[in-house]
DNA sequence: ATTTCATATGAATGATTATTCATATGTTCA
DNA sequence: TGAACATATGAATAATCATTCATATGAAAT
């Protein structure tokens, strides 16, 4: 039992009831992964650039005012996430949203920083 | 300009039109922080847990197999956050979740990561 | 009041990561 | 083929952060 508190006999079943409703742990993992690149104000911006229209890395560096490798790179993240796809044209690379889920997450998030406070 | 790419002059309308529908600055890095908050297994797991009912500190230790200490801290980030709000109830805390977004927020994460791949 | 128990918290540490710099890859045009 | 341009990437650095350990706070009970 170790550290746990004196009435924990009493929560037994409280807390396996919780263990059974929860995935496995790799899709927590996975889960926590996927959050972790919404949870910087760089690839915030790029998303919501990108929710307009596609755009080519130049020019996304350009609109954030960052180095192109800065942004390259957190490309890069985004689409190992498949939160973002891209196309080439010429010498240029168009990034633009992957799924609707994005929308969704960014939409909920926006609603729970606004709503309360 | 700086080092954007040569038809940087064509874009330019892209580009503020972009940032025009862009939320200000410190909206943003709200966003970004609340994402922060989820971009973690263990307070993604406390989360799933907390989805089911409310629970005390011990138990949450218990369940997840953390120090007391470890869950506290993270508890407090949540509870800063406004995911998860708590009620004294004699020597324990009870922990629950704050409001609906965190189910929402979770459960589109949850389609993201199974759909694709 | 004092002891006990549940939770909170400050400081330290190890791990993760965003950005920068330099350079590589791959495309277009002459 | 070679020069110019757009993008990608590896290594290094600085900053952020989750966990641990030790300890503090605060409630309950004897």
């Amino acid at each position: 039992m170790g550290d746990a508190c004196e009435v924990n006999e009493i929560h037994t079943d409280r807390i396996e009831h919780a263990l059974k409703s929860m995935p496995p742990e790799d899709e927590l993992y996975d889960l926590a992964e996927l959050f972790k690149v919404f949870g910087d104000s760089t690839r915030i911006r790029i998303l919501f650039v990108l929710f307009g229209e596609e755009m080519c890395v130049c020019d996304l560096a350009e609109a954030l005012s960052m180095t192109q490798s800065a942004i390259s790179h957190q490309l890069r993240i985004l689409k190992q996430n498949k939160l973002v796809k891209s196309r080439r044209e010429g010498k240029s690379i168009f990034y633009s949203l992957a799924d609707d889920h994005v929308g969704t997450i960014i939409g909920q998030g926006m609603e729970h920083i606004t709503e309360d406070a």
